[in-house]
DNA sequence: TGGGGTTAT
DNA sequence: ATAACCC
């Protein structure tokens, strides 16, 4: 990267980019202060306050629904606001309004716990996910009014690459000096010391003018939609995420890269890096990793030779807050599922197993006629209780004939009946259902998602398209999505 | 624990 | 097809 610069040793540890080869992003004057930064490293290994401006050239936003379902259900039902509300599935408050946890209600606590907890606790049944599924995809297309990166994670969360719209506002003198919301300082014994004046190249600007377009979203997703939600912003996708938890409900919280080796020591354990998950943590702690300062000194070479080159890399770069991936737009949905779970003795025969499939076609048709795809493959997947321990999940597949899937409509009963049938045959696929057996949950999934053809043919026999308009559109909708370009 | 999703191998 | 990850 610095060609000319002789007496410069990249520290091997510290290369974290070697990728990198732009840093016309900094000027000559702020090319030094890189160069002093980088010296830093060196001083201490452990910090890394340098501006590294190639890293730092994103604006990234993350925008986290406050207690999703709960604020749904209040939406449709106003009573519902000052009461303590959880939503249930099953035996299980999977989440809660701020009230009930006023009272000690947590997310995924069982009733029992939740009703001792707060016994006016309001429960609204939450396994019909349609009405939350639909406001998720509203609150998505509301954001991509102000850009078209916009990448959902779950229902309720959401990437935003806003730097184009930062460099609108600085070219138009469109910004104040001001943070919006919460500044996140330094909290934990790193070095980090919170001198913002440390914080030297361009992305110090972009950050603040961040916060401020971030509040203005989230400020119209208030008045448009009625929902409120957290923010994080700074310059990757996993400092964005972290950060935004920093307060809760309806706050927003901006980091900056000099306080990001604080912000990752403060995490503790290295399961609280979004990436890192219960089975990779287990893995590290037998090598003796705890904590994301254990896995930030873990010598490179060594974490490769136990996780393969590709994974420690990546983890290990995410202990150190680096995190190169992009905010990838998202299109329609790549499966379309639906599951239950049974408790106790509910799904033990093929009677039961056939009435559980059913009820699950039914509705994922219904869902299937409104994305106006076809599904080539439907897959089954179960989980099986034996001799009272649940095994895990297993699942088969097949291919559904296009001659099959085309006639496809809730309607057309006996369409129904072939997928009900083929949902039998992979059942038996999985094990043989001629021996006793019980279920605790079914899942079946459509997937290999295809658009419908539109030539000619359908559309001079469908009644409402109009030729004309036609090619048009179509081209707009394939290209949103991610796969479907070639 | 529940009812969803995605990506990598 | 499974296993990891996310909510």
């Amino acid at each position: 990267t610095d060609s000319g610069d002789e007496e410069w040793q990249e520290p091997i540890d510290l290369v974290m980019h070697p990728h990198i080869t732009n840093v016309d992003d900094v000027g000559s004057s702020s090319r030094s202060v890189f160069k002093e930064g980088r010296r830093k490293i060196l001083a201490s290994s452990s910090t890394q306050n340098a501006c590294r401006p190639s890293d730092h050239a994103r604006t990234i936003v993350h925008i986290d629904v406050d207690c999703f379902y709960a604020q749904v259900e209040m939406l449709r039902n106003p009573e519902l606001k000052d009461k303590p509300l959880g939503i249930q599935q099953k035996f299980i408050v999977v989440t809660c309004n701020y009230k009930a946890r006023e009272y000690g209600v947590t997310k995924l606590m069982t009733l029992k716990d939740a009703k001792e907890k707060c016994p006016q606790l309001v429960l609204v049944s939450g396994e019909d996910l349609t009405n939350y599924r639909h406001v998720s995809y509203k609150i998505s297309e509301f954001l991509l009014k102000y850009t078209p990166l916009v990448e959902r994670l779950g229902f309720d969360e959401n990437y935003l690459d806003i730097s184009s719209l930062v460099e609108q506002r600085i070219q138009g003198n469109d910004f104040t000096d001001e943070v919006k919301g919460h500044v996140y300082t330094p909290t934990c014994s790193s070095s980090d010391t919170g001198d913002m004046s440390v914080c030297t190249c361009g992305c110090r600007q972009r950050i603040t003018v961040g916060s401020q377009v971030a509040d203005d979203i989230r400020q119209a997703l208030f008045e448009e939609i009625g929902i409120t939600c957290c923010a994080g912003i700074s310059y990757n996708k996993l400092l964005a995420k972290l950060v935004g938890e920093r307060h809760k409900p309806n706050q927003q919280t901006t980091l900056f890269p000099h306080c990001v080796q604080d912000l990752m020591t403060s995490l503790g354990k290295v399961r609280k890096i979004p990436g890192i998950g219960s089975a990779m943590m287990k893995r590290l702690e037998s090598l003796g990793i705890y904590t994301v300062t254990d896995l930030q000194n873990y010598r490179l070479n060594d974490l490769k030779s136990q996780l393969g080159e590709s994974q420690a890399e990546h983890i290990h770069r995410l202990s150190m807050g680096i995190d190169e991936d992009m905010v990838h737009t998202y299109g329609k949905p790549q499966t379309i599922s639906d599951e239950d779970s049974y408790n106790y003795k509910k799904c033990c025969t093929l009677v039961d197993a056939r009435g559980k499939i059913r009820s699950l076609l039914l509705n994922l048709i219904k869902r299937l006629e409104e994305d106006d795809r076809l599904a080539g493959t439907m897959r089954l997947t179960i989980c099986r209780i034996i001799d009272n321990k649940f095994r895990n999940r297993e699942s088969k597949q097949c291919p559904l004939p296009p001659s099959l899937m085309s006639k496809i409509s809730s309607k057309a009963d006996d369409v129904i009946q072939r997928l009900e049938a083929l949902a039998l045959s992979l059942l038996q696929k999985i094990f043989d259902t001629s021996k006793p057996f019980q279920i605790a949950l079914m899942n079946i999934a459509f997937c290999n998602l295809q658009e419908k053809p539109k030539n000619s043919i359908s559309l001079f026999f469908s009644p409402k398209a109009k030729p004309s308009e036609k090619s048009n559109q179509s081209h707009d909708f394939v290209c949103k999505g991610r796969s479907n370009c070639s």
